[in-house]
DNA sequence: ACAATAAAAGACAAAAACATCCTTATTTAA
DNA sequence: TTAAATAAGGATGTTTTTGTCTTTTATTGT
C-alpha cells in the first residue's frame, strides 16, 4: 500500500547491506537477493538508482560489491524512499487532484495531510542503520529461515 | 501513494453522488465523470464494483443513474477502500514480507503498524456523507471550475 | 598483461493497472 | 408496445510496473 515493490526491495536491500557493513568484504548482489528474497536483476537496477543517488556505494570487479559508508548508514529512510518514488510522493493530494491546496482542499485534505505528516515523521525518524541494528540484534527479520 | 487511481476515482465518484443525494433525480455516469474529471468508462466499471458491494445504488433505463440510500451515505470511507483495494490492504507488511508478524517482525513493523492504525482510524472516522457535506458547504472541492 | 569477477547498462518480456469501445439488459416515458 | 435512455458486462487496447536476459565496463588478483 504505502510502498511500491521497487521501494520495498530497495529498502530491504539497503537494510541488508547495512547489516553487513561491519565486515570488511563488500556484499554482492547475489547474496543480497538471497537474503531478502528479491528478484536478482530487478533488485540490481534498484541498487543502481540508489548508488547513483549516493545512498549506497559500490565497487566493480573482483571482491567488489555494495557497501555503505558511515554517513550513508545515518541516512533516514525518507531519503531512500524519495530517491525511489520521487520527492513529490509525500506531498501529493490523497484523492489525486491536481489543484488540491489549502485554499481549495479536497474533502480529505486535512485528515490526509495529518496522516502524511505521520508518515514523514516515521520515515525521517528511522535511519537505515536503526533498521540494520534491529536485524543484527535479532529483534527484526528480513527473511525467515 | 496511499490509493490507486481506481480507488481515487471510486472515492471521488461516491462523494459526488452523495453530494447530489438530496435531489430526487439520480445521477448519471456522464455527469459524475464531468464533475470529478475522471475517465468515463473506467469509472463506470468502478461504480459497478461499488454497486455490487451495495455501497451505491443504481437504476437502469430512462431517468436512471446512481444514488445512495441514507444507510449508504453513513458508510465510513474504509468500507469503500476495502471494497476496491481488498480487505488485506490495511494489514499487509510495509516491506512486503509474507512472514512478517509480531513474533518475527520486519525492521519497520512497529512504526508501520502505528501509521497503519492512523490510516485505519482516519478511514473509519469519515463517512461518505461527511465528505459530501464539506463539498456542499463549499468547504471542499473535487473540481476547480 | 590477462583472466576472472562483479557492477552498470541496455534490450526485451510478462503482468498488472489503467482505459476505451461495443454489445446487452433493463427501465420508463410517450 | 415501442423507442430512447441508462447501467452492466465483455472484449480489447495502452501504459506502467515488475521482472529477465545479455552485453559492456571497471577492477583486481595472479
Amino acid at each position: 500500500m504505502l510502498f511500491s515493490k521497487t521501494c520495498e526491495y530497495g529498502i530491504r536491500a539497503a537494510v541488508y547491506i547495512a547489516s553487513q557493513s561491519d565486515k570488511t568484504e563488500k556484499t554482492g548482489i547475489e547474496e543480497i537477493c538471497e537474503n531478502i528474497e528479491a528478484p536478482r536483476h530487478f533488485t540490481a537496477k534498484i541498487l543502481q538508482i540508489l548508488t547513483r543517488n549516493h545512498l549506497l556505494s559500490s565497487q566493480k570487479g573482483v571482491n567488489g560489491g555494495f557497501y555503505m559508508t558511515a554517513e550513508q548508514l545515518q541516512q533516514p529512510m525518507i531519503v531512500l524512499v524519495e530517491a525511489i518514488e520521487g520527492k513529490e510522493v509525500l506531498s501529493k493530494c490523497g484523492l489525486g487532484l491536481k489543484a488540491c491546496s489549502e485554499v481549495e482542499p479536497c474533502p480529505l485534505h486535512n485528515k490526509y495531510a495529518s496522516i502524511r505528516n505521520n508518515i514523514k515523521q516515521m520515515l525521517s525518524g528511522v535511519t537505515i542503520k536503526d533498521m540494520a541494528v534491529s536485524l543484527q540484534t535479532g529483534k527484526a527479520f528480513l527473511k525467515i529461515d
